[in-house]
RNA sequence: GGUCCCAUCGUCUAGUGGUUAGGACGUCGGCCUCUCACGCCGGUAACCCGGGUUCGAAUCCCGGUGGGAUCACCA
């Protein structure tokens, strides 16, 4: 049994897009669920668009989504001695020709094709010329005008092609760079690739390279095309659809666990089941589960996922997530302890990891910010007693957990004949600043005695200040 | 326009001839409760249309319609 090995090939042109991160996701995936081999290949030929940026943006992405690649990265610019030697082979065989017509007369005859109501394509001026090698010369293929070429699509089924709809394309441009059709296949049939995972978008290419195949004289790999991921209005995903950059999601506090459990959902499902960790997908992807057709992408979903996987997620694991969220914010998060302490109470109300830092601001500032609707309705004359009391008896608690807090509370409770929640709220007010905040014993064991005293007594300052 | 692909709640999907068409997100109610969440309970909402095949079609076939992809010396 031949061990399967696939790739992902993007072209350094821009960040890693949404639709790349699936694909590269699904190569992975069915790579890692094999015991296969992964492999990264930066498709870099054409000098005008490609830059390094682009290359480094696609690493970081690669990086942050935890899909790693058993070899490469290959770059098609530093392959061109290879590309030439099977472009030499094609020629001498036959399957290829030099042609030197221009780009202008190519331009003019597809425009009188299109006039006529003819296919645009090459009329095959220099297919039989036997030219030689000239300096702007292209190679091209010499297709074949009649028959069928079949793709067997891992998920699409069969898909025919009528050979007459292809013609004589470039294999190699006037400037020596081969086209990506070609390049392409060159490529997986020396790294011997045994499973082509891409998007749906490249179906029309596959007769091409099946005929390069066996121009070739190469046996077929397997095709999979994935459907694409589609915008809110059902079109390809673009910029106007929002965020396309992965690197996009990292930053608004995705965790990379969620987005790839997102991704993989999105077109791919395993009965009912919408949660996977990283180790469940390895083990239950499968190609045969990959749905045909298109998913739009919906953040909406993509943010509860993310609710999800990290209320799943232990605090220390969160934490060096978190952290970069809450430095940001000029917070110092040096202390674990506290830091997975705050985590624990913050996870079942955050849906992302800036939401978490955000809710966090209470316990990292000092000077805590009141908010004045709160303070309002809460800092009030009458809820000066209670405070008080509180204060006090902080102080002389023996044990500053949450359970002896109850029983301070309790204890209030019936002193001042108050239900819980009246007291509860001025105290949230006297440590948050605001009305909205996890549970008041959590809290203030978190915060611990001092910082709580200290909140607690500048609230009644402030209570005291305003009513004289 | 040619070629190719696709079609189940608003969205992601389960479903492979017989189901009250299931789940999730969203949304709407309710419960829980120290606030907000979480959680729990319940409601809402779908088989694109038309023909066949069959005792019986969301499921199979054909035709429409709709959407998408692609038609380069880009990838």
């Amino acid at each position: 049994m031949t061990t399967i090995r696939t790739r992902f090939a993007p072209s350094p042109t821009g960040y890693l897009h949404v639709g790349g991160a699936r694909t590269a996701l699904f190569n992975w995936l069915h790579a890692r669920h094999t015991g296969g081999c992964f492999i990264l290949r930066i498709e870099d030929t054409d000098q005008a668009r490609s830059t390094d940026a682009s290359v480094q943006a696609i690493f970081e992405a690669l990086e942050w989504l935890g899909v790693d690649w058993d070899e490469g990265p290959y770059y098609q610019s530093q392959r061109l001695a290879l590309y030439n030697e099977h472009i030499e082979r094609l020629v001498a065989d036959g399957h290829a020709y030099y042609c030197t017509c221009t780009p202008e007369a190519i331009e003019a005859m597809r425009e009188k094709a299109r006039a006529t109501g003819a296919k645009p394509r090459y009329d095959g001026t220099c297919r039989d010329r036997g030219l030689k090698s000239a300096p702007g010369a292209v190679v091209r293929f010499r297709a074949p005008y009649l028959g069928t070429t079949v793709v067997a699509d891992r998920v699409k089924g069969a898909i025919v092609f009528a050979n007459e709809e292809l013609d004589d394309f470039v294999l190699r441009r006037g400037d020596g760079m081969p086209t990506y059709n070609f390049a392409a296949v060159v490529d997986d049939v020396t790294m011997r690739i045994t499973t082509i995972i891409r998007g749906d978008d490249h179906v029309m290419n596959t007769p091409k390279q099946i005929l390069l195949y066996q121009a070739l004289g190469h046996p077929l790999p397997e095709f999979a095309h994935v459907p694409m991921v589609l915008g809110h209005d059902r079109t390809r995903m673009s910029k106007r659809h929002g965020a396309t950059s992965v690197t996009a999601y990292r930053d608004m506090g995705l965790l990379p666990d969620a987005f790839i459990n997102f991704l993989a959902r999105l077109g791919w499902s395993h009965g009912d089941q919408e949660f996977f960790t990283r180790a469940d997908l390895i083990d239950k992807f499968t190609l045969e589960r990959v749905g045909k057709s298109a998913g739009v992408f919906d953040p909406v979903k993509l943010t509860a996922l993310n609710a999800d996987h990290i209320q799943a997620t232990r605090p220390e694991y969160l934490a060096p997530h978190l952290r970069p969220f809450l430095a940001a914010r000029g917070w110092d998060a040096a202390d674990d302890n506290y830091l997975h302490g705050v985590i624990a109470t913050l996870q079942p109300r955050s849906k992302t990891l800036d939401e978490m830092a955000q809710q966090a601001h209470f316990y990292y500032t000092e000077a805590i910010e009141l908010d004045e609707k709160a303070a309002a309705k809460f800092l009030k004359a009458d809820s000066l007693p209670p405070l008080q009391a509180l204060r006090d008896q902080l102080g002389e608690l023996a044990n500053f957990d949450e359970k002896a807090l109850e029983g301070v509370f309790v204890k209030l409770m019936e002193q001042f004949e108050l239900k819980l929640g009246k007291i509860a709220q001025p105290v949230r007010v006297a440590l948050t600043g605001n009305t909205v905040s996890p549970g008041i014993f959590e809290i203030m064991t978190i915060l611990g005695r001092d910082r709580v005293v200290n909140r607690l007594g500048r609230a009644i300052a402030y209570i005291m200040n305003k009513t004289p």
